[in-house]
DNA sequence: GAGTGGTCTAGACCACGGG
DNA sequence: CCGTGGTCTAGACCACTCG
């Protein structure tokens, strides 16, 4: 488990040891990379190596001329992986299914034309579906797609595979948005979800983009009991 | 905004470019860093340090011997910046405050204890508190922290500083789990957060530790309304 | 202006792991 | 085995930004 000596990793633990040891406390700077190369006999690019890694961890700031500093408030940062919905419910060891409630073009709410940048008539493709595990509900997904900007989905087999399934394999995004949230079902939801009106459920929202151009809003309502999990 | 021609920036762009473009489907193989360096005209160094950055974006897939792939499935990540809640609110530009309702060393529910890994009578202090943005409630905290890995918290001014950032400051971590799910209000936490019995709240989970050392576990109840945001 | 991090190069050796 | 990525080195130049 312990990296060699003179890795990068090293160096990388040597200095976070010295961090919580408070040998340099937050806000202190810490030697320039010329200096600890020597100091640890190493060449300035393994330390560079080092203190980029933990400066993209949030340790440390570094920044030209002014040098790096211990961070103040070292903002933690979490990862969140975004499987496929399939892949996430087969990992669980549970069969996965997807039934399509909806396909349809009437005119989009507001909040998604705006969410899009699109004008308030664009044509977009509604699509309502649900995600089942072993049977159960696992997810009710809500999505409006740009027809303009992928207009293959137009002739796609939705019924076969998942429009997020479908979407990843043919329509590639550069960016997005992503945001969780907790809202209590709907009659319908509940409905949908095979839970009690008001349960709470973990709301997901997500916008994403090729460049300028939009591609699809979702919006995901997980199951009662849904969590998300990361490590920090 | 161009990366300049021969940086490794311009490398991880081109190789984008293929990607979207089909010339390097997903699961296929591409060329290898010395054939890349030399078609790019640059050291082997740099186009390594272009695919490095893909790999770890979740786009590329490198194993020694076998090569470089295109992930099949790209899965996102979403990098979510973890704040002290007293910095959201007030980049929120709202007045913080903290309010502690609890303080008592009683023995910690099963719940807890088991997610630190520690004897069901380890000596916990237990916490209660309220985070208040512009004088409404935020968010709920119940924390209980690891007396034996930080003695100096029995004696630290919790009614001045919020535990959360006293943390921070005195008890760094180096691993931790982080979860968000869903949680209708009991009608005492409704109280605190002065909304409905039953709304729906995000509910947040972490424990963190220092080593194999169990620091805290903390649940927080965010008030209504409350998202969380990441970017793609 | 000058110090510091950011990056590139050319060459080398190593570790992993597929065939 | 041996090809491929992973990493280190020594040296160099550049870019940013603080003073």
């Amino acid at each position: 488990m312990t990296a060699r000596p003179g890795s990068w990793q090293a160096i990388e633990a040597e200095v976070l040891r010295r961090i919580h040891a408070r040998d340099w406390p937050p806000g202190s700077a810490i030697p320039n990379e010329a200096d600890l190369a020597q100091s640890f006999g190493v060449a300035r690019a393994t330390v560079n190596r080092a203190l980029q890694s933990l400066a993209e961890a949030g340790i440390l700031d570094r920044r030209r001329k002014a040098g790096t500093r211990v961070a103040l408030h070292p903002v933690r940062r979490a990862t969140l992986r975004i499987p496929i919905l399939r892949h996430e419910v087969e990992a669980a060891g549970q069969p996965y299914a997807c039934r399509l409630l909806a396909r349809d073009e009437a005119p989009a709410p507001e909040v998604v034309t705006q969410a899009l940048r699109l004008p308030s008539d664009a044509p977009l493709l509604h699509l309502r579906a649900l995600h089942l595990a072993g049977g159960a509900p696992h997810a009710l997904e809500e999505r409006w797609v740009n027809a303009a900007a992928v207009p293959a989905i137009l002739s796609a087999p939705l019924d076969t595979i998942s429009a997020n399934e479908w979407l990843v394999a043919n329509a590639p995004f550069t960016s997005g948005d992503f945001s969780i949230a907790a809202a209590n079902a709907t009659t319908d939801e509940a409905a949908a979800l095979a839970c009690q009106p008001g349960a709470a459920l973990v709301e997901v929202l997500r916008t994403t983009w090729d460049g300028a151009r939009p591609i699809t809003w979702v919006r995901l309502l997980h199951a009662p009991g849904y969590r998300m999990r990361m490590a920090l």
